[in-house]
DNA sequence: TCGGCTTACACGTTTGAAACGA
DNA sequence: ATCGTTTCAAACGTGTAAGCCG
């Protein structure tokens, strides 16, 4: 395999691997975790990111303004910056098939990555509430290290085996359908099964990239921007489900997994006895939710035509102050930081197990406050030459992927 | 020797264009 | 001429198994 290190001799040693997170895995070992953290990175490295941070807006040439992260990993996290972002108060997400994501992780869900690149199955699919119908936003989905360790699958389970490898640059994948309205969002789930996994840390089609025999953690972001270019946005959410969590592979290692994928994945229906040998496991159709399918792949090369192709007239640009949905779409994990950040379940939704409907999330986790002036930016430029797909990290000004595609983040991942 | 990765393969699903009829 | 339905082939998404590699 190819070693980060080669691969972008710019990082240096300063890849910033996540410590484990509290209570995220019990069977981490606390003398695995301690060592995975690199002595010279007790403090994140950010001045490769913020030394441009400014209160005002700025325009797509400039470095984008970003909140404080906090000080130290693995402690309590700071409190929201003083010159913070709006929140999306209100909003909840809801992970629409959850009962499945629970039997998958009920046996320790393992994902396939390829060369080539390889679906997720489950995908995420979720559903929103809480949102300005008439306001635009984005939907973003990423992939993040849960912890610092490498996994072998022991026969009967997976156990840490040594310390993770280092992480690798951060992408994004970017809704096809973004941006669409709040109304939009709401008709009905939005779902990521398009995006895939590999484990090619060369690959040039802008997949996430992860490490085998890792554990991973699947987050939604949602962005409310009139564009995916816009430089000024009405704020941010970000979510995640801990049912989600995934072991990266490049075969399956657990064979109660592989009967779960043949019995619930459509696709593999040609590996099953009598065309079905699990009808305990509900299926994960992709058809029906709000996804890139509606629209087909023809939109991707026309961000103009991207939004929701059922709003006859696009809503008009949220008035909304702040920092810019550019600088989340470029450094998400930025404006999350520590896994403290991440939401916790929302009160007013008391989990209903025999309610049959999965719990939401609060996105109550950011709480930021209005930018100066409110209103009154500059328009964001035409959303034009966006490159079909990705791009890799660089120095502003940026091309931007269209819908559907995915966004390098930079090779400096924040934690 | 062994664990992990790549590749070719067969099978089924999805997708979109073409054909057809009302 | 338009619209809706059906058909069909190509593209795509699966897991498997064998072989390769370090």
């Amino acid at each position: 395999m190819y070693h980060p290190r080669e691969l972008y001799p710019s990082l240096g040693t300063g890849y910033r691997l996540g410590p484990p997170q509290p209570g995220g895995d019990s069977s981490f070992p606390p003398v695995l975790a301690e060592g995975y953290r690199y002595p010279d990175l007790d403090t994140p490295k950010l001045d490769c990111f913020l030394s441009g941070i400014e209160a005002g807006p700025r325009t797509l040439a400039a470095a984008p303004p970003l909140p404080l992260l906090p000080p130290t990993l693995g402690t309590e996290p700071a409190p929201p910056a003083a010159e913070a972002l709006h929140s999306l108060p209100g909003v909840s997400l809801s992970l629409e098939n959850q009962e499945l994501w629970k039997e998958f992780s009920a046996v320790g869900t393992e994902m396939i990555i390829t060369k080539a690149g390889r679906r997720m199955f489950p995908a995420c699919r979720v559903s929103v509430t809480g949102l300005d119908p008439e306001a635009r936003y984005l939907f973003l989905l990423d992939v993040v290290p849960v912890d610092g360790a490498r996994y072998r699958w022991q026969g009967r389970r997976w156990e840490p085996s040594g310390k993770a490898e280092p992480r690798l640059p951060d992408r994004v994948y970017i809704h096809p359908d973004s941006p669409a309205t709040g109304a939009h969002w709401m008709r009905q789930p939005v779902s990521f099964h398009r995006v895939k996994l590999t484990n090619s840390t060369l690959d040039p089609h802008g997949h996430l990239i992860l490490h085998s025999m890792h554990k991973y953690q699947p987050r939604i972001h949602l962005v409310r921007a009139a564009q995916l270019c816009s430089q000024h946005w009405g704020g941010v959410a970000s979510f995640r489900f801990p049912e989600t969590t995934f072991i990266s592979v490049t075969a399956y290692q657990n064979p109660r997994i592989t009967q779960l994928k043949i019995a619930a994945n459509p696709f593999a229906k040609g590996f099953r006895e009598n065309g079905r040998n699990s009808p305990s496991v509900s299926p994960d159709t992709p058809g029906g939710p709000c996804d890139s399918t509606l629209g087909g792949d023809m939109r991707e090369s026309d961000p103009e035509q991207a939004s929701a192709p059922q709003e006859a007239v696009p809503a008009p640009a949220p008035p909304c102050g702040g920092p810019s949905a550019e600088a989340y779409l470029l450094h998400p994990a930025a404006f999350h930081g520590a896994p403290n950040h991440l939401p916790t379940r929302n009160p007013t939704f008391p989990e209903a197990p025999d309610s049959g409907r999965p719990a939401p999330y609060s996105a109550a986790f950011l709480e930021l406050q209005p930018g100066p002036g409110g209103s009154g930016y500059p328009a964001a430029p035409p959303g034009a030459s966006f490159a079909p797909h990705f791009l890799q990290g660089g120095p502003f000004p940026l091309p931007y992927p269209g819908p559907g595609g995915y966004l390098d983040v930079g090779s400096k991942p924040m934690y």
